[in-house]
DNA sequence: CTAAACTCTGTAGTGTCCTACAGAGTCAAC
DNA sequence: GTTGACTCTGTAGGACACTACAGAGTTTAG
């Protein structure tokens, strides 16, 4: 059933050759063998997994999380898979409280700097050097 | 008056000395001389420049673009500083985008795990294989 | 059979921001 | 004058996720 060389897998998956050798190094996909006097093949499987982890890292995971999850594969560890999600969750969340804080000092600098509020010196200057 | 050790800024700015010489090395800090048979030196302003630094990074900016911000430190660049500022602010607006749209597709999935909507199998690692 | 395309293996580099450490020198206090 | 703390310089490592490349071998198309 393995048929596809590594270029193929890579071009299904769309990820690039030696991002799979690289997952291989960090045990997230499996090395086949290889027939002798010949190249490796790989199987669908494969592929499945790639965009298994190409998915979860759309999700936020790293790639040490993502190893994890694999582990959790056969979907029969709900509960342990969910406690990785809401681990996941909260730090995303915190994540965007830390960056609407960033974005309000900001657009607040922005504006100021838009009316001229300040006589002389730019507020975003004056601001950064004399504290929030 | 220069009168601070490296350590004696380190701790006053709270970075740690060796944050101190890597910024000199990105050309953000200046080196200061030294009295003959003596270490360097610090001032004030140093210690000031570390706290600019460490206020741009709250806002998101990278030390590279800090050291941009740094050109313009007399303030009488606002229009520049503004530009800036703004390009920043989008990036961290797509950024808070997609954080949100992992922390959704999150929230659902952790929501149906607990509702045991599906079956048997677990709802994220069957969305995570099967694609979203 | 030959040339192009592909694969293998290993190493090293990218970008971001530090952090750690080694070995030597200097300074201050007792 | 010796101990101990601090500083200097340079190099290496660490986290994260790749990306690039060199040099050799293999496969495929014509």
């Amino acid at each position: 059933m393995d048929t596809l060389t590594i270029g193929q897998v890579a071009k299904e998956a769309g990820v690039h050759k030696e991002t799979i050798r690289y997952y291989q190094s960090l045990g997230l996909v499996a090395e086949p063998g290889r027939r002798p006097g010949s190249v490796r093949r790989y199987g669908a499987s494969t592929v499945a997994r790639l965009q298994f982890i190409k998915r979860a890292q759309q999700l936020g995971f790293t790639l040490q999380e993502i190893g994890k999850l694999l582990l959790l594969e056969d979907g029969q560890n709900c509960g342990e898979t969910r406690k990785l999600a809401e681990h996941k969750l909260i730090l995303i969340k915190e994540r965007i409280a830390d960056l609407n804080r960033m974005r309000r000092l900001l657009e607040g600098l922005i504006e100021e700097c838009h009316q001229g509020k300040r006589p002389r010196a730019c507020p975003i200057i004056s601001t950064l050097s004399l504290g929030l």
